[in-house]
DNA sequence: ATGCCGACAGGATGTCGA
């Protein structure tokens, strides 16, 4: 099956490029954030029009993810555990069963953090903690799982265009790029380098600055892959032409994996 | 050092994003 990430900035004002982009992609699950949409608005008809069945977990405004699946979804869960004073709509976990199994996804945005030095900072940190509780208990069951989605790290220097320019932002401070390597430490792959050491490979470009103009892009969206998924993985590559197509495209664009399940 | 751009809520302009 074919799983993606996209932060579409907006479900409502992105509604036509992403029908146009699943109808040339074909994914078979999407992983989609910051939808700033309460769950009773999420335009689900079109979606399903074309064979997408929908889990949301909304919010207005802010944040909010949704899983697109043509397999059905099954033990939708919203939220990390371990957040009872947290209302960020950030995690909406689902199993979905393809030809040879199932494959539980786990469909994540996790926070900006800036400024460095707030308690925007402490949130995401805490979030990231959170999430590493969780991805552990996942591991446990030995079956395939993949952690996929916004998570606001630029993991290396080689993930993004200026390396200077980003160091006192939260998304390349130690802490967060040490909360991703914890991930893989524990057993997670990050699919694109499975295939692709190279730098210079991005997901999101700023609409400011003629960023996208200037290739200046980070990448952070990312697809994290349990050994039982990672030992599955085809194909992993970035949809990079989706930031220049139509009139107002996402800053971020989507990230795919082929898995043999 | 900051804005740049864009979405949102609401009905002007501030908040948030990364």
């Amino acid at each position: 099956m074919k799983i993606a990430a996209w932060n579409v900035n907006s479900i409502k004002a992105r509604l036509e490029p992403a029908l146009a982009w699943l109808k040339q992609a074909q994914p078979d699950v999407v992983a989609l954030q910051e939808i700033k949409c309460v769950d009773e608005n999420f335009p689900a008809e079109p979606f399903e029009a074309l064979g997408y069945n929908c889990a949301v977990h909304g919010q207005k405004t802010y944040n909010g993810v949704a899983i697109l699946s043509k397999f059905p979804l099954e033990d939708v869960t919203p939220r990390l555990p371990g957040g009872e004073t947290d209302d960020h709509s950030r995690y909406l976990e689902a199993v979905v069963t393809g030809k040879k199994g199932a494959l539980r996804v786990g469909c994540l945005y996790a926070p900006n953090g800036n400024p460095v030095g707030t308690e925007k900072f402490t949130y995401k940190l805490g979030w990231l903690e959170r999430l590493y509780t969780h991805a552990s208990e996942l591991l446990r069951n030995e079956e395939p799982v993949a952690l996929l989605g916004d998570y606001n790290i630029i993991p290396q220097d080689r993930d993004c265009y200026d390396p200077k320019a980003w160091t006192k932002d939260a998304l390349f401070q130690p802490q967060s790029r040490s909360a991703l390597r914890k991930l893989e430490y524990l057993g997670y792959s990050d699919a694109f380098r499975m295939h692709n050491r190279a730098g210079g490979h991005y997901t999101f470009w700023d609409y400011q600055a003629g960023s996208w103009r200037r290739n200046a892009g980070i990448r952070i969206d990312h697809i994290l892959l349990s050994p039982q998924a990672a030992d599955r993985l085809g194909a992993c590559d970035i949809d990079k032409h989706v930031r220049g197509e139509g009139e107002k495209p996402s800053d971020h664009v989507p990230i795919w994996a082929q898995i043999d399940i």
